[in-house]
RNA sequence: CGAAGGAAUCGGAUGACCGCUGCAUAUUUAUAUGGAGAGGAAAGUCUGGGCUUCACGGAAAGACGACGCUGAAUAACGUUCAGGAAGGGUUUUUUGCCCUUACGGCUAGUGCUGCAGAAAAUUAAACUACCUCUAUUGCCCUCGUGGCAUAAGAGGAAAAGGUGAGAAGGUGCGGUAAGAGCGCACCGCGAAUUUGGCAACAAAUUUGGCAUGGUAAACCCCGUCGGAAGCAAGACCAAAUAGGGGCUGCAUUUAUAUAUGCUUGUCAUAUAUGAAAGAUGCUUUCCGCAUCGCAGCUCGGGUAGGUCGCUUGAGAUAUUUGGUAACAAAUAUCCUAGAUGAAUGGUCAUCCCUUGAUUUUAUCAAGGACAGAACCCAGCUUAUAGAUUUCUUCGACAU
RNA sequence: GGCGCGGUGGCAGAGAGGCUAUGCAGCGGAUUGCAACUCCGUGUACACCGGUUCAACUCCGGUCCGUGCCU
C-alpha cells in the first residue's frame, strides 16, 4: 500500500450524481465477486474514479465506510495499470466485506482485462 | 459468597511506520514542517429552544393542536428534583424498604356499554324462590272463626339463586307478615368545620343516609402553552444555453413627394418623410385561433458552479459558597472535528481482557460491545460485550 | 440531512371499540360425452412489543419494515 503520489497519473473525483448516471446508462459493466466495475470513456484525457455502496448491501454507516475505504486502496494499487482518459466506477457488495485484500485486487485486474483496459 | 432488579461511571492502554481531511507557518503554489481530528448514545427524529426566512399595526377571543396531582429547578419542555396520592413487590402482620404511574373533571352535558341475563341505568325488573290477603281443591283431627299442602287472582318486598366486567354501598345485630339505611355499630362514600402543611394532602369532629356502575388513551368541559416552515433554512458572487426589457441598424406593408429608366403606365427601382393602419397560416368569405423577423449593444432576474452560514458556546475543567436535591452563583484556567460522492483508517510491537487447545501455570491460536459527526444546544427513547461502585430483596455458609 | 404516508389470507382490497367483508387464485363436489361458463362447499389473515378498557385490528406510546417528497 505505499503508493506515492506522483506516480499516479492525473485523476479526480466524481462527484456530480449525472455523472454516475450517464457511466451507469451508458458506460460497460463487469460483475466480480468481490465488486462491480463501470466505466465510460471521457473526453479529458484523465482518469475520474467514484465509489457506490448503497444501503441496500449493509444497513450499518460503519460498515458502508469500511467497504469504501477498502475499494479506495483497491483503486489507488491498481490504478497505475488503467488506461488513462476513462471513467472508474467501483460499487461495493457484500463480499468486499469480507473477501481477503490480495483477491479484491485480483478482481479489479480481471475486470479490467475483460473490459480490455489492463495495461502492464 | 452467589442470584435477580434499580441507579451511576468507564467503554481497552502505550509506541512506531504508512495513508486520509481541515488549520497554521514557510516558500518553489503544490510541496515541506508543526499541531488537531467521532459518541454515550454521534442513532431514532419523539419533545423544548437558539438561529434563518415568510406572514403580521397591537391586543384579546374563537377554531385547531399539545399538555394536565403539588411545590421547586430551568432559556424552555411532555425533562429533572423534592413531596403527596394510588397500584404492585417484600414481610406472619403493621411500620418500614424497594419499584411503577398519561395522576384535572363522568355529583356540566351528550354518547357508548356486544353476548349472556328477568332486568344494563334516576326512585329499573320479577324467571326461580319469599310473605300477606282473597280463594279453589285435597288431607288430618280435638269438627272449629281449626291445622297442613296448594291451582288462580290482588298486593308487599328487593334478602337468596343463576347471568355478567358491572345488578344501585359492604359486614353484623335489631326490626318485620316477609323484607328493606327502616334503625344502630364498624368500614366505605359525600358535605361542613377545625388543626397541621406554601400546596397537593393528612388527621380529628359534626353531619347526610347512599344520592355518585364503568368509560374522558369517547365527544367534550376547565386550566396552561402554541403564527408557519426549516441550514436541502437563508445571504452573496455568478458561466454556457434558452427566454424577457431597452436602444440602434436592417427587413415587411402602405401613403405622399422627388429623381432615374423606357415598354410612357393605376409601371419599375432608389431616396426622404409619415403611419403600423397590417401581413402570413388554418383551401375561399364572415367569425375565431396562432405567429410576427434578423444583427449588434446593453439591463436586470436567475440555473450549473462557488463562497458564507460553520463552530466561542444556555462552552469545558477545577475549587469555593448557597440549597435536602435538581440546580445556581463567584473565582481561576483552557479553546477541544468541521467534512460535502462526504476525512477520522491500516499494519507491526508490548501490555490488558475474553474464548479454545496443549499441557501445565506458562505457551500457541482466534478475537475486542453497540455503533460513525453533517447548523448548534437541553432532554427523552432505543442498542450496548465487559469492568467498577452503590442500594434493595432472596438463597447458602460461618461466627 | 430534513418532512410525510403506510403495514389485514397466496394476491388485490374494504371495515373500524364487541364472531374481520368481498373478488381473484387454490382444493373438493354438482352440471357436461369431455371441457369452459355457472352453482355449492372449504382452508388460510389484522407486522412486532407494551399500556388504557370488561373487551383493541381499531385508541395511546415504542420498535421493525416498506414507501413518497425536498436537491
Amino acid at each position: 500500500m505505499n503508493i506515492n503520489k506522483k506516480e499516479l497519473p492525473a485523476n479526480e473525483m466524481l462527484t456530480a450524481r449525472s455523472d454516475f448516471v450517464t457511466v451507469q446508462s451508458k458506460g460497460k459493466k463487469w460483475v466480480s465477486n468481490g465488486l462491480i466495475l463501470q466505466m465510460r470513456k471521457n473526453d479529458l484525457g484523465i482518469i475520474r474514479t467514484g465509489y457506490t455502496v448503497s444501503k441496500k448491501v449493509d444497513k450499518s454507516a460503519v460498515m458502508r465506510n469500511r467497504i469504501k475505504r477498502r475499494l479506495r486502496s483497491v483503486m489507488a494499487e491498481v490504478l497505475p495499470n488503467a488506461t488513462n482518459g476513462y471513467d472508474y466506477i467501483l460499487v461495493g457488495r457484500k463480499l468486499t466485506l469480507t473477501r481477503p485484500y490480495n483477491d479484491l485486487i485480483n478482481d479489479f485486474k480481471w475486470c479490467l482485462k475483460k473490459t480490455e483496459l489492463y495495461k502492464k
